[in-house]
DNA sequence: ATATAATGATACCATATTAGTATCATTTGT
DNA sequence: ACAAATGATACTAATATGGTATCATTATAT
């Protein structure tokens, strides 16, 4: 039952202390020395957080990385949905096996009610709430 | 961002064929016309089932399986311990790359309370609320 | 007794997802 | 020019999930 992969935690981390240097950049090696997660992997999230336009990056000698939104405005659902996709919990199920009584399985109904708890409550996260 | 898995889901569909069986016995040949779910794989599911004492299962020709309590005493919850392990939505994260910051990290704090709130839920919902 | 139709036990295989690596190109400061 | 940084991208490894295969055991009907 899990909820969030590690590159999510990761990238949740990593955001984190870019966030609290409130000026000046941070380098992978920094990252990787503070957090003890593996460089390749860390360098890939990074890349695909600067595509996400969540942080700034700056190549060349002295580059790294900065925020390129305030902290409140970093949404943990969001994060969520870049590497791990729809936020959907049931989902899966009925789209493999298709329940016969799909559209009135009162099952499903239960688990789209706990459904949208779980994504309004990943909504209200930002990274200014976790630092 | 997966709750359920196959097996499980697979689990309740084949209940509740059998639950609303009010009497006699169902066989995986049955199951297996109806619900259109892989034989061996059905067969093994209803064998933990039976382990499990969810359904008490008889050998022998005419043989096959019925509910060994009342669909009320069969939550959901319970079910997904079987077929997924310990309803955890946190842990694996904090398991395997633990946040250096564990004991106080905010976020396990928040994914915490959703956990909280999913797996009550879960615990309510029993096979009879959802025939 | 025996054949048949059922489940029990268990080991195995396939596929998908997740996690992690490797490599080369590009940019920038000194 | 060189070194230190990120960009792009393809590849590999590990794990979890989904599914098979096989043989043993049991019960019923004839």
């Amino acid at each position: 039952m899990k909820l969030i992969t590690r590159d999510t935690d990761y990238a949740i981390r990593a955001l984190c202390f870019i966030a609290r240097r409130q000026k000046g950049l941070t380098s992978v090696s920094e990252l990787v020395s503070v957090l003890g997660i593996p460089r390749p992997f860390l360098r890939k999230l990074l890349q695909t957080l600067n595509k996400k336009r969540l942080v700034k990056s700056y190549k060349g000698k002295g580059g790294g990385f900065r925020m390129a939104r305030l902290p409140r405005k970093i949404i943990i659902a969001d994060l969520m949905r870049i590497f791990q996709g729809p936020l959907k919990i049931s989902e899966h199920v009925f789209k493999n096996s298709p329940c016969p009584e799909r559209k009135v399985c009162k099952f499903k109904q239960k688990l789209d009610v706990i459904e949208r708890y779980v994504v309004g409550e990943l909504k209200r996260i930002n990274l200014e709430s976790i630092l």
